[in-house]
DNA sequence: CTCATACTCCGAACAGTGTACGGTCTAGTG
DNA sequence: CACTAGACCGTACACTGTTCGGAGTATGAG
């Protein structure tokens, strides 16, 4: 479940960017493969990334499980479909409100994404999907960079670097919020079972660790979410803030040296 | 292969602090639990994270398959012992060289941990092993930022950004190295694959792209490594200089404040 | 010493998974 | 009309993690 990019590279492009020739002989297809990756996508979102099996899916649409690899030469291909799908229906960031504004947007649009689509964060750890909708979010966060005067390697690693964080950044998010969407409750169940048994073995050990604890390092500032949840939110906005400083700071020092 | 911490908490915790208990009564146990993750380690490691079964663990540690379930109740809570146990083979970073040094000599030993043990990067994507190791990490990390009078809940938050990033920006190195290793090619066959066709698709069609890409955005500077994988690590450096950058400023301004 | 008990070990089975194969049938082309 | 490309799919294969029940073993209790 957790491989992609490891189809047939002409294949996949030819998916990504053109998508399904039609037939010329034989009987008509009775799907589509827009189709195909949307209940794909649903029914991820719906039962986790690890419960969408071929099978499952080609009975939600109503085919036998065979069928689907006239579509998709495989569950891997498939998954680089789906991802560059749900690229698409993000926003793309405007530079209307200065480049600054723009990137946070285009890394918030991100997280956002990463919470609709939970299975995201669960496949394709690494491998860039080079499909349409996910070029275009690239050009697009180039486009917020341009006319600055940075140098060119510069921004393919501003850019790099503000999608690595995001990704890290966006998992104890959405883990957070699947464990309280899963349990239900109102506190972070996985949390308060594991307290008092951290507390135990903590004890004196860890002198920082405890001196933060107590400083109220692992308190979150409203309540209006779950506990985890609030935090990693707030995690997430921090670093995020601390990444956009960096970056003004670079681009001001390098304005004024030109 | 993707899940982690969904194991009893009660059990987990035991396993993690204080081992197995040894069995009363029947007969003696042949193994231990310790060399039970380290083989696991190593399979892993060796194998790939999706390699690692059950099945092919016993089998490597000469038992049964069903046998491994009396010194561990599944594979998730295994899949947190390797993580914690690999946790604490990295050295932990030292405050000699002032604490910027020290993040980031920590934020490298987790890269190099992550290159060591790809698995890591596969499983347990968000939720922290509440493990001895990884705490005595976390406590570490805490002791550099210690006495620059920073916010306890800021100290926190930055750690936590260091950690989101490290992740983050770990996989496509740790990507591009086991492309490198399996395919055993000195140049990425997987980008060479892909190059021309996704030349062919971006023609005139994003502007600011192929801008960057004549100005050398995507060139590397030195080629002592693979392309994709020296490209992966100046970026992580990048990013992470960027970051001990941000850190930097807001220190030292807290402390001019006070 | 006896023996029940608690425990390790494991073969087999269960319900899954992704995917390959070969056959059946359909629809457009020569 | 005959032909054949190609959609569709039942079945099978080699896996996966985990459970169950039984067989064997060492220990503590009486």
């Amino acid at each position: 479940m957790e491989y992609a990019g490891r189809g047939d590279a002409a294949r996949t492009m030819m998916l990504l960017w053109d998508g399904l020739p039609a037939p010329q002989r034989g009987p008509r297809q009775r799907l589509d493969l827009p189709r195909i990756v949307d209940t794909a996508i649903a029914e991820a979102d719906r039962a986790g990334p690890s419960a969408l099996s071929m099978r499952s899916l080609a009975q939600a649409l109503g085919i036998g499980a065979a069928s689907l690899y006239t579509y998709v030469p495989g569950k891997a291909e498939l998954l680089e479909l789906m991802v560059d799908r749900v690229a698409g229906t993000q926003s793309l960031p405007s530079a209307a409100n200065g480049w600054q504004t723009g990137l946070r947007d285009l890394a918030e649009s991100d997280l956002a994404n990463y919470r609709a689509h939970p299975w995201l964060l669960q496949i394709a750890t690494s491998r860039t999907v080079f499909g349409p909708n996910v070029i275009a979010r690239y050009e697009a966060a180039l486009a917020l960079l341009d006319g600055l005067d940075l140098p060119a390697l510069d921004i393919a690693n501003h850019i790099a670097t503000l999608d690595s964080y995001t990704r890290g950044a966006a998992a104890p998010v959405v883990e957070a919020e699947q464990a309280f969407s899963h349990t239900g409750n109102t506190d972070d169940e996985w949390w308060t079972a594991r307290a008092p048994l951290l507390d135990e073995r903590l004890n004196n050990r860890f002198p920082h660790l405890t001196a933060l604890a107590t400083r109220g390092a692992f308190t979150v500032s409203s309540t209006t979410q779950p506990y985890t949840l609030q935090r990693a939110l707030d995690r997430f906005t921090h670093g995020l803030s601390l990444l956009l400083d960096a970056l003004t700071t670079r681009v001001t020092t390098a304005k004024t040296t030109t």
